[in-house]
RNA sequence: CGGGGUGUAGCGCAGUUGGCUAGCGCGCAGCGUUCGGGACGCUGAGGUCGUCGGUUCGAAUCCGACCACCCCGACCA
């Protein structure tokens, strides 16, 4: 590929759409352009990128035994209509009617059009498990397109769905999918970690996200660094008892006029959020319900849904106040507490020395003292992590990160399997609904990730597994030298070893030569310039390291592709 | 969907109290000089000022509607 044609445009300056670090540098190294929020086009060498990396992904999941399909992008509503999931998942899918009105979504996701592909066949025990698995263009009207390739409307994404007699099997290949998708982050030079998730709109029974910690991941996690738990910041299991509350002390009612917040109260008690207990009003259906969380937490609503068993609910707002006249806002505590149902957190229990509402306007408790005070029932895990928060594992402290999701697995159980009525003959002659697994990898959103992970002041740093093509050759051509001809056999002997070549044959100054390619960021550049005449040699230089060395122009080829062999 | 911001040449931006031929930098084309970390000179091409409507002798500039993009906000590969 030479530079001189249109097949790389660089960018000198950041375009004023770019977003994240990676995302910029995608446009200013002419691997990519953006045609509408979320949408982009790849251009040769960003398509490549991709390739590679769809690449790996296809090579490990057909050596963990699954199978490669395509299915239609287009779906017909039908399936949708089946599995409850064409109301379900509302206005972020991507809807469209043909000519004779007749309904249509581009896929999002494909466990309806694949759990109908599988059942179709009546397949029997002996013919399960089986897993099969497309990479895909897919289309979600996202509220928020964010980031480029990390968050799109239409984007790239590998996605597998098995289908077992039971649960024990699904077991088994839940796991190689697991271990798979190690490979896959690590072939691709991304260090992940494996987090208990939720399952969402896909639905099912358990499930675990692959995420890479970044500044710029959309979602916050929490892991322990002295075993190898780690959650979704929504899921996460914290131990409780992280110094909340204070001594035991008799209970005393303080004026504290106007302090509303759990700061106001706190400082005015001389005391921190630590010591307050906090009040967070929900509406549930019609009902109103005060969950009790310690004052340095957050209520997560996830949990909340668990704990209540509805989804239904939503912090009580202003106009919503004089349904529930009996509730003294911002000055509701659990002692003397009528009229209202209340739900605490786990850390309640056996709190002692708290600072809480006194059910008056204007006044406090201090002192308060589960057990004595209040009872603290019922009890549930409904409040969020803090740093240094005890590990349910071991005896490690956790921290908080945040993360880009690049994979999720589901075991979805018979989740579509039964409204499909996918079933398989079993042993005794009986039909019965074939258990699922759904595994998922963003390659688009990957191919960006490696970029944010992978850079440096000076541009991309490709990883040799994912880069593009591994070979730049740099052209700094000098009176009478002999460049362009020695950059010639130098391209003709890598391309004859099945190596591709992007040559800056462009009749530009060095230094725009040197700057571009280390913008564009392939692993190993061959600069043939000043040296050439003087002494014979060329010059290889490392991206990723930086690394020079001189090779006469007859062993060039050869030392490129061992410095290729070498490079990260 | 709610709140905030921005739309002027391929890219980044100025001009916006209404006024003459709409500017600057980069990039692009031609010529010459340069040639190891984004060189220099000369010449030149390139714009329905997001769209539609209104006010006005006159609109990039004022008014209205719409559209697009970006930022902040609540389950996503």
């Amino acid at each position: 590929m030479r530079f001189s044609r249109v097949t790389v445009p660089t960018l000198k300056e950041k375009p004023a759409e770019a977003e994240a670090v990676s995302h910029e540098l995608l446009l200013r190294a002419g691997m990519m352009r953006s045609f509408a929020a979320g949408i982009y086009t790849l251009l040769p060498l960003g398509d490549r990128a991709l390739a590679n990396i769809e690449s790996i992904v296809r090579e490990e999941m057909n050596r963990a035994g699954a199978l490669e399909v395509v299915l239609p992008t287009l779906h017909p509503s039908d399936p949708w209509m089946c599995s409850g999931r064409w109301q379900a998942y509302g206005p972020e899918m991507m809807r469209l009617t043909d000519r004779a009105g007749r309904e249509f979504c581009l896929g999002p996701t494909a466990e309806e059009l694949m759990t109908i592909t599988v059942a179709k066949t009546a397949p029997s025990y002996r013919e399960l498990p089986v897993n099969l698995y497309q990479i895909q263009t897919k289309f979600r009207d996202e509220m928020r397109p964010r980031f480029g390739l990390i968050r799109g409307r239409e984007f790239r994404m590998m996605d597998a769905y098995s289908f077992h007699a039971d649960e024990d099997d699904l077991e088994v290949t839940y796991q190689a999918m697991r271990e798979a998708y190690l490979t896959i982050a690590s072939r691709c030079s991304l260090s992940t970690m494996v987090v208990e998730a939720s399952t969402g709109l896909i639905g099912g029974k358990a499930s675990h996200e692959f995420m890479v910690v970044s500044e710029i991941g959309e979602d916050l996690l929490v892991y322990c660094p002295g075993c190898d738990y780690g959650a979704n910041f929504e899921l996460e299991r914290h131990r409780p008892g992280h110094a909340f509350g204070g001594e035991s002390a008799p209970i005393e009612e303080v004026h504290t006029p106007d302090m509303m917040s759990i700061e106001d109260v706190a400082s005015f008690m001389g005391t921190t959020p630590r010591g307050v207990l906090k009040c967070v009003m929900y509406v549930v259906g019609k009902e109103l319900v005060a969950v009790f969380v310690a004052g340095y937490r957050e209520v997560i609503e996830a949990k909340l849904a668990a704990a209540l068993g509805t989804e239904d609910f939503h912090v009580m707002r202003d106009d919503e106040r004089e349904l529930f006249p009996t509730v003294v806002p911002g000055f509701t505590g659990p002692v003397g507490l009528a009229g209202v149902r209340a739900l605490f957190d786990q850390e309640v229990k056996g709190a002692r020395g708290l600072i809480t509402g006194a059910n008056k306007v204007d006044y406090h408790y201090r002192g308060a003292e589960e057990g004595r005070d209040f009872v603290a029932e019922p009890v549930a895990d409904v409040a969020g992590p803090v740093e240094g928060d005890l590990c349910p594992v071991c005896d490690g402290e956790l921290k908080i990160a945040r993360g880009i999701e690049i994979g999720h697995i589901f075991k979805l159980g018979l989740k579509y399997s039964e409204p499909l009525e996918a079933n398989f003959t079993d042993r005794d002659g009986v039909p019965k609904p074939m258990v699922m697994g759904t595994y998922g990898i963003g390659t688009s959103r990957m191919l960006q990730t490696v970029v944010e992970q992978h850079r440096d002041d000076g541009g991309i740093r490709w990883p040799a597994a994912v880069a593009p093509m591994p070979f730049e050759i740099i052209v700094i051509a000098t009176e009478g030298g002999g460049q362009p001809e020695a950059a010639a056999r130098i391209v003709s002997e890598l391309e004859a070893q099945g190596f591709e070549t992007l040559l800056d044959d462009r009749d530009a100054s060095p230094g725009i030569k040197f700057n571009d390619a280390d913008l564009v960021g392939l692993p190993v550049q061959v600069i043939i310039g000043k040296k050439l005449p003087a002494s014979g040699n060329v010059e290889l230089k490392m991206r990723y390291t930086g690394e020079r060395r001189d090779l006469p122009l007859g062993e060039a080829a050869a030392g490129a592709a061992r410095a290729l062999a070498e490079a990260p």
